[in-house]
DNA sequence: GCAAAAGTGTTAGGAGTACACCCATGC
DNA sequence: GCATGGGTGTACTCCTAACACTTTTGC
């Protein structure tokens, strides 16, 4: 069977990451400066067309490897994003995803076949990007505030396990509030997904602090 | 700007609804039966390929009319399915929502251009489908029982208003559980969803209820 | 008067939130 | 000994879940 009604022709799919890291109390996200057609050296999300012999995942994490070097990124979906002429060039949905990591740990490709730049972006700070990205972000950043209260998604940042209050820490700085330490405790120790350790070790204070893992 | 990469030739997106119907106790799917290649005569949920030049509920909706002769149903997303091979002519990347209507207040059309039949079947005996469509309902289920909880899918059982036990039997028959009558009223009450009106009726028993509405 | 369904209130447990004091350590 | 942050318990509210009796009506 071969497709040749033009209703079909010139359709593709977009896959998308929104890839956040915290530093230094900030929530950021990371950008791509691109170098080629459409919106040349425009600032835009890792992301880009899918083959049509991948998986989405796998086109995924392809796209970010080739646009910033980095590989292995756990995502968790976001969400579709499908109008009509959210391309200039054809016909493109994009099925959007969050990932995050530890940007102290890795190198971004600051220059390769298709970007010419790479950096992190404090969320309050993003300028105006291609395609419809700057409205992916504002829903990624949603699915990211509910994905960490459900999920493993901040492990990334404590490999070798991490205290009770610096944990907080990364809450507070994607949740943007600040929370209370006790209740914090209860919450997190009640959710089953931690464990503690024999271990201690200092954080912001003086006072040894025990070291937990998630499970 | 063409795309001539074969790597990204022949991709489309299917829009797929699961629709639902409640009755006499039953949670039912309805399913059309197939008139064309891939898949000819097998039983297959309502959707099918989008145009480039439409939205992905206007072609959702355009499907649905087109294979059943339902217009202006209201559908939520559910979920995105992208396996590689789940279409067996070229690579599909299926969008799938969920819908609801009253059966016994609409006709479905059993022979279309697509399609040469079209029933109801409880969610317990849904045949073997075309494509993942099997996976497709299992998670549209999901959906449902979620949705039914935080918005107004149910309304289309009420265009007059609803007694709170009638509404509660089309609750218990999605959920597929009984539920407290009294716990059942403070929790839809509470919600803010729903509003008393001036009359009564009656529905199973002999006693007048209450009619409310939806706000 | 009785069967059938509608309507109603109380209690207990769990989750979230607010809040104050003591503890360990480094200087 | 004091400043800094770590650790802990209690009270209140809200939501959920379990549970029994009275009311209305048709027959």
């Amino acid at each position: 069977m071969e497709v040749t009604n033009p209703k079909y022709e010139h359709q593709g799919i977009h896959v998308i990451a929104s890839i956040f890291t915290v530093d230094k109390g900030d929530l950021k996200v990371l950008l791509v400066k691109r170098k080629n057609e459409p919106f040349k050296n425009s600032w835009a999300l890792t992301g880009g067309a899918l083959y049509n012999d991948e998986d989405l995942e796998a086109g995924l994490s392809r796209e970010i490897y080739e646009k910033t070097g980095l590989k292995n990124m756990e995502v968790k979906f976001s969400k579709v994003f499908g109008k009509k002429d959210r391309s200039p060039v054809m016909r493109m949905i994009a099925i959007t995803y969050i990932g995050m990591i530890d940007a102290s740990k890795v190198e971004i490709a600051k220059d390769t076949l298709k970007t010419s730049n790479a950096e992190w972006f404090k969320i309050d700070e993003v300028p105006s990007l291609a395609y419809d990205h700057n409205e992916i972000i504002t829903e990624a950043i949603k699915t990211l505030k509910d994905e960490i209260l459900k999920t493993d998604l901040l492990k990334v940042f404590f490999p070798k396990g991490f205290t009770l209050p610096e944990l907080q820490k990364i809450y507070e700085s994607i949740l943007d509030k600040k929370l209370d330490r006790r209740n914090f405790r209860k919450k997190i120790l009640n959710m089953d997904m931690i464990t503690a350790t024999e271990e201690e070790k200092t954080f912001e204070g003086k006072k040894k602090a025990k070291i937990y893992k998630f499970k």
